[in-house]
DNA sequence: AACTCGGGGAT
DNA sequence: ATCCCAGAGTT
């Protein structure tokens, strides 16, 4: 029988003292040798760069965001001159990014801390009621950018931590998530908060990760109960994905001499405040050229313009494939405004690029124009 | 507790 | 193909 190493505290197993001081010590000492150099990370000082940052990271890879992350301070250095864009010039700098609700929140958030005198919230409490930040995100922030003592449990946490503490309840559920932002709140050190959430982070990216982890170049291995006994690589226990949803979409790309008719998406939902051309989801593929015509009266256009089908553009998002059945038409006599529905306008070809679109949509008009 | 919300990297 | 990523907000 395996001594057990850690005292049991309610439900959840908390490392002993002397556990903790050991686990401390290894990993930020791992993190001395070992930290990645991130842009952010050399502006740690700039509270404004660190949230811009966590906003960015939330659920995107760290490769993904840092070209993001350079061309947005370059572009809003300070939180004024976030607060001073255009909705358009930040969805335009977030393009490609996904989850575009982060950046309209981050927006509101910029006007919100402007206009009550240009200072970023200096605690978790605070942080935590801005619009887009959470529980992590208040954490990190505090903790990285005041040194606070704040935890910051993210899927790299959740996953290292599960594995050190070899806890195998399905890591989503509120119980887990309880546990494991107790011990994450038990193990944080006095001082460099911010180090040693970060030390968890980069563990996670590039030792203990998903698939194939390198215990053998864990700093955490000789304390790791799955380690020990268990099965690191089975952890942490998710539930099946979901199946993906297959839907189709008829999509007008409507040229007029060298303009084309967009469409601004609503706030909120899938792509909201984004520019897209018109377009409708259909039952079945068949469907199209239907559709196609109900578009187009709706939008005030003459349905006898001439047709070009364009072919399909493949859209894969987690839970949906998506198919966009692509039409050009080369409009005639476009009329005024008087049958155009709210947030219908003609862009002048030059000026598509300003527009943010989806990534799907700029691939659509890639095609269209083919 | 279950959904929604993107797009891409890694394997 | 599949998993998952420095999660938050809504229902």
């Amino acid at each position: 029988m395996i001594r057990r190493p850690f005292v049991t505290h309610g439900p959840e197993p908390l490392p002993t003292p002397r556990e903790r001081q050991a686990i401390r010590r290894r990993l930020l000492g791992w993190y001395d040798r070992n930290a990645r150099d991130l842009p952010w990370r050399r502006r740690a000082d700039d509270p404004y760069a660190q949230w811009v940052a966590e906003i960015m990271l939330q659920q995107t890879q760290v490769d993904t965001v840092i070209p993001y992350y350079d061309r947005f301070l370059a572009r809003f250095p300070d939180v004024n001159k976030l607060a001073r864009a255009t909705n358009d010039q930040l969805m335009r700098q977030w393009e490609g990014l996904g989850y575009y609700r982060r950046a309209a929140n981050l927006h509101r958030a910029a006007k919100l801390i402007a206009a009550a005198g240009g200072q970023v919230p200096a605690s978790a409490e605070s942080l935590l009621a801005l619009p887009g930040v959470g529980r992590y995100t208040a954490g990190a922030i505090a903790s990285i950018a005041y040194d606070e003592r704040a935890a910051a449990v993210d899927g790299n946490v959740a996953r290292v931590l599960s594995r050190l503490f070899n806890i195998t309840a399905e890591v989503s559920s509120p119980d887990t998530q309880r546990r494991l932002w107790a011990v994450a709140e038990s193990l944080l050190p006095a001082k460099r908060c911010g180090d040693f959430n970060q030390a968890w982070m980069d563990l996670g990216a590039t030792v203990c990760t998903p698939v194939g982890p390198r215990c053998e170049r864990c700093p955490l291995a000789s304390v790791c109960l799955a380690h020990q006994h268990g099965d690191p690589a089975s952890l942490p226990r998710k539930t099946p994905a979901r199946d993906v949803l297959e839907i189709h979409h008829v999509v007008a790309v409507i040229g007029h001499k060298d303009t084309y008719l967009l469409n601004r998406r609503p706030p909120g939902g899938l792509w909201g405040n984004l520019w897209e051309f018109p377009n409708r989801p259909i039952a079945r593929p068949r469907d199209r050229l239907a559709g196609l015509r109900s578009m187009l009266s709706e939008l005030g256009m003459p349905t006898r313009d001439t047709v070009r089908d364009a072919g399909t553009l493949d859209h894969r998002l987690t839970h949906r494939l998506m198919h966009f059945h692509t039409h050009v038409i080369d409009a005639a006599q476009p009329r005024r405004a008087t049958a155009k529905p709210a947030g219908v306008r003609w862009v002048k070809s030059a000026q598509i690029e300003e527009f943010p679109m989806s990534t799907a949509c700029r691939k659509i008009l890639a095609i269209a124009r083919r």
